[in-house]
DNA sequence: AAGAAAACATGACATTTGTCATATTAAACG
DNA sequence: CGTTTAATATGACAAATGTCATGTTTTCTT
């Protein structure tokens, strides 16, 4: 089993607050696990007793809506930490988690990370300022929701997938999103999305060649994104 | 100077976890002030170094959007605190708040703030668990922002002003919205708020008495809503 | 109380967006 | 490899929503 010691979740979450001791506790409590593409790690309303560190890949937290379409609340990446929000309430988990690419996460129960909170405030900080970075980012989501219309929003989520996530070497998105699931992001018909994207391919923003999406006109896109 | 003991803000907030002794210590260095209806708290960009307890009236918590729109992101109401997450995340408020009516507030410098979080690990505790409620809940908002239709979310938004903020002896409800502020919390254009209303008055959902709304029948608009 | 300003209301119309139907293409699978 | 299935694409149309114009009412100010 790898040491939490160079992990990328260590590098980049609020467990970079942990001395090495610690770490060396949390190595041997932790379980690893690898997910495959479009897996369910957890479900609304699951009871998930602790926090998933996300070691590779990309997922999707998504909630259903009452006309049964799936929105995708956020996107969270390696690095980052998942289920936070539920340990700390003590509530069942509000959103549903489906890996987006295989993923290699590992698992801390919840009363490991209850000590490191009582043991350590840097980290119990770490973990607050974690919580209202995403909060910012849900504020600034539901603004953009709820003032622009569906094209900005379009704009606007492509190039968030861009700097985000990056570009494979041919210059299309690394991430791969079907279009169901953009227009799941952006709170939209699939087909209005689909639509919007060949617009913006027709006007030379983008390039479409089947799934893959590349960015052509930055400048226009964050043009029309505003 | 009132002390901290029996203050309503410290029976709903966060700030129940605080002994007898960190409550003196509180009111020692907390300000208190009286806001007018419509006066600015704190403006987006504003740094605001520590935080704000509501221990009386309402404040929106208001965000410009690119389109000049003003989008009502939240309400804060008596008892809750204001300010944390920025005072937590060091940066600047994201967010303006604006008294909807007139209110009382206490002020308490961040240092205070921070050496409670070294002292006292349940009030950190109570704090996140704050802070992961907000979240949970702009979630909740978001994807109803971004699936349902504009009937919906005033649907919606009048029943939660209802149970939220409760109603006036003769059944109206007891905070006093805009048509402009409530179309900004629903993220549409005044005059489809105005116009959905009418609708509404028409159909005996509700009635309107000038800027006065009471809710007539709560089922169907839960009905509506859904 | 009179006038001004703001808020509320409504009509007319254009635009945006969703829905349904139906191709077309790409992916999955035996 | 052909067949099936899912994903993508597009047209046609209806419904929802925004915008502009304008009128009415309420509120504020002097």
């Amino acid at each position: 089993m790898s040491k939490c010691e160079q992990c990328i979740v260590r590098e980049f979450s609020s467990l970079k607050a942990l001395s090495k001791e610690e770490l060396l506790k949390l190595a041997d409590c932790k379980t690893s696990q690898t997910i495959k593409k479009g897996e369910i790690i957890f479900e609304e309303g699951d009871t998930v007793n602790g926090i998933f560190c996300v070691k590779d890949g990309v997922c999707k937290m998504t909630k259903l809506s009452a006309n049964g379409k799936d929105q995708i609340v956020k996107l969270v990446t390696k690095g980052e930490l998942l289920g936070q929000r539920s340990m700390i309430s003590d509530e069942p988990v509000n959103l549903t988690a489906i890996a987006l690419e295989d993923m290699q996460v590992c698992f801390i129960p919840k009363s490991d990370v209850m000590n490191l909170f009582n043991d350590n405030n840097k980290f119990s900080l770490n973990v607050m300022r974690s919580v209202c970075g995403d909060l910012k980012e849900a504020d600034d989501h539901m603004v953009s929701l709820a003032q622009k219309n569906v094209k900005q929003r379009l704009a606007e989520t492509l190039l968030y997938l861009e700097t985000t996530f990056g570009t494979n070497s041919d210059g299309t998105l690394h991430i791969q999103l079907s279009r169901e699931e953009l227009a799941g992001m952006i709170g939209t018909a699939t087909e209005s999305c689909i639509r919007l994207l060949s617009e913006f391919n027709k006007l030379g923003f983008i390039a479409l060649n089947g799934k893959k999406i590349s960015i052509t006109d930055k400048a226009k896109l964050k043009r029309i994104s505003e």
